[in-house]
DNA sequence: TTACTATGTGAGTATATAATCACATACTGA
DNA sequence: TCAGTATGTGATTATATACTCACATAGTAA
């Protein structure tokens, strides 16, 4: 059985993951690996309402994705721990290997 | 504005993120890091119903993380792709780094 | 002050996800 | 064949998440 130091820091993990796991999010750590961007730009980037943005950037930010500083009106957001990009790598690896997946499937036909 | 197929690439990638993005799966990629395992013992390592791993383990076969072979009466499953541990080292920073800004915030009081 | 812009938040609704229980299926071994 | 075990799935319920709209707040600039 898991330990409850154990469950807790799964549960803090699954959190992490949870603020990466929306194609919106995905799409604002793409966007901002480029470099830092105002909700605005962002929004318009993505095509998206500001307030649903605004939101999953909070979310984002929460989870210590994010990181953001004021200028203004504006509140400029970047990226954190850059080391997330790494884990589109790992991904991106899942993803090829499915394709082959379904060549064979289809072979098989 | 972001292309058709950025968006279906971002909802993919989404998809495989929503896959690692729970407790529970956390616990079973860590329990399975070190070897294969059948459903019976995976559920009782992790302290929960086998219908309800069960279905965790189909979620995450669905999505590439997981293979499984059928030996006798048994299930049993593998990590497909161990690069997915790769992930939890940069969770691993986020979380480091959660800890750091809770003592500055704590030294502010 | 007044009008304007950027951001964030409350409330409501829609949708997705998770957990549980009961049950079906499939394999094993007497 | 029959009893027992491992796995998976349908149905239900509970909970979490996402989106939209309206509005509040805060800064800017005339």
């Amino acid at each position: 059985m898991l330990s409850k130091r154990k469950q807790l820091l799964f549960e803090k993990q699954a959190e992490i993951a949870k603020a990466i796991a929306h194609p919106l999010r995905i799409a604002v750590v793409n966007f901002l690996k480029d470099g830092e961007q105002c909700v605005c730009d962002i929004a318009e980037h993505i095509g998206s309402e500001r307030s649903n943005v605004s939101r999953h950037l909070s979310v984002m930010s929460n989870a210590g994705l994010l990181e953001y500083r004021k200028e203004g009106l504006k509140v400029i957001y970047r990226l954190k721990t850059p080391c997330i990009l790494d884990f589109f790598s790992c991904v991106s690896r899942v993803l090829k290997q499915q394709v082959k997946d379904n060549k064979l499937l289809l072979a098989e036909l």
